[in-house]
DNA sequence: GTAAGTGCAAACCATTTGCAAAGTA
DNA sequence: TACTTTGCAAATGGTTTGCACTTAC
């Protein structure tokens, strides 16, 4: 999605497109999953701060327009990233809490398995297998 | 696990026998997939009481000693549920929020896949799949 | 100009912690 | 008795909300 598309995009559903906007999905697409509190801070290095609550606010909305999703990847806060670079599955190792970034495609099976069998679509981005990974088992 | 097992178990490695423990334990079994807070009501509903940071310092306790587990089903509190009864996979719609249990046969192909190419020993139980059921798709 | 968005502070929910009192072995 | 466990209240971390002020259109 280019820069001008989402801004008509926005618009074209009646949001308005703010300088606090544009830095939070910049900050996203840098930092790659990020937390809100991440992206905040992130945000703040530039000149003009943004406050927690506003990037709260703008997850929410961008995640509702499809330009960004988040993942669970452990206790505490979630993890953001655009939706366009998602197409992975994650792999939390509980010893050491590295997180793998692995093919969608490994769990192609289990996706139509789910869809023929059940009917369920699943949303594959926010996929988070959790388990022990060789160096920890 | 019998009775007298399990108070072994405790006792073989420190641990003391405790109402409170009994108790806790008792609810995750009657609830199944019951929240923290859940659980600490149920145990209310008998005379003794017992207060919520013991059913979180007991829940850790039991998790452990691999007498119960716990999955994430939403945004909330996590559910917990005894590992015995645990062999299944959560399936959650993103638009009924409706709580689905699949055989883990369907995550095999998954599981047999993480562990061949990467040698990751996936955690089958805590595993939750999110996305859309059939009638909400 | 007007409706939408922001900052701030307070509220909220789930969870953890310190410590003195109570209970188990 | 000695050491574990509990209850309570306060602290914490993450997130949401109400409201007056600001800004995009």
């Amino acid at each position: 999605m280019t820069e001008t598309t989402w801004h008509e995009e926005l618009r074209a559903r009646g949001y308005r497109v703010t300088p606090q906007r544009q830095l939070v999905l910049e900050a996203v697409k840098e930092l790659e999953h990020a937390t809100p509190e991440e992206i905040c801070a992130k945000v703040r290095e530039t000149a003009r701060g943004v406050n927690i609550s506003t990037v709260y606010r703008t997850l929410e909305l961008l995640e509702e327009l499809g330009m960004v999703t988040h993942t669970h990847l452990g206790h505490g806060a979630p993890t953001y990233h655009l939706a366009a670079e998602a197409d992975h599955v994650h792999l939390v190792c509980r010893g050491c809490d590295e997180v793998t970034e692995v093919r969608p495609e490994l769990v192609q099976g289990l996706v139509t398995a789910l869809e023929q069998e059940l009917g369920f679509d699943t949303d594959v981005h926010h996929l988070t297998v959790f388990g022990r990974c060789r160096n920890c088992r």
